[in-house]
DNA sequence: TTGACATGCAACCGTTTAGTTGCATATTAT
DNA sequence: ATAATATGCAACTAAACGGTTGCATGTCAA
């Protein structure tokens, strides 16, 4: 799960991954047709995606498409962030506690 | 919202979360207890988690108090995330159907 | 079969990152 | 007042990262 969140770290990966979000199924040159990058950076990070497995590329003759893989995201989704989000409240309350312990004075 | 991605990237400070979610508004010292880590790496790891809002700090005498704070991660979820979740089963589709021009050859 | 096209690989460079070490500052307790 | 405690700051190092350049490989099309 860690190569998901380092992937995931990057705004050109997440660009990336908007990009094949918008288009599923495109090709090296296709991708850095559209996002100002060259075509090496393109290809490193399509590289950290698919070693993510957020993408999965097809080979098709001389081209590869890649495709967009949402389950990680979900994985990430349930396994991580929903753990936090269910005790958020409880959360909240710890902050708000410990800010009236300190506040009184600056009222 | 750049920050709490990279802020997350790192399982060091992913950790400092799950401490803070187990305890809230643990000071510094007491942290780097259950660490394992140095305690100026701790410190610079609530520094980065401060500055990405995912922790909030409140000083008591000579006691830093961290508490974390679920909004970023929230706002992850619902301002990212969720794009992906929804359009999910789109996303596998396109797969199986690049999976399926391709594969006839391999039967 | 040859030239254009799509991609991969490896070396290199500058910057950022995680971590350490040493010293400074401020607060509490005796 | 002084010693112990809690934290901050600055300099430094090694490794990782993002990006570039140059060349190699494999596929399609004329």
């Amino acid at each position: 799960m860690n190569a998901v969140f380092r992937a995931i770290a990057d705004p050109g990966r997440r660009e990336l991954l908007d990009q094949l979000h918008i288009a599923n199924g495109q090709t090296l040159t296709q991708l850095c047709q559209r996002l100002s990058m060259s075509r090496q950076a393109v290809s490193k990070h399509l590289g950290i995606l698919a070693r993510a497995d957020l993408v999965i590329p097809l080979w098709r003759g001389r081209e590869k498409l890649h495709y967009f893989n949402p389950i990680p995201l979900r994985r990430i989704s349930e396994q991580w962030l929903d753990k936090y989000e269910l005790s958020s409240a409880r959360a909240l309350i710890d902050l708000q506690r410990g800010l009236d312990a300190l506040e009184p004075k600056e009222q």
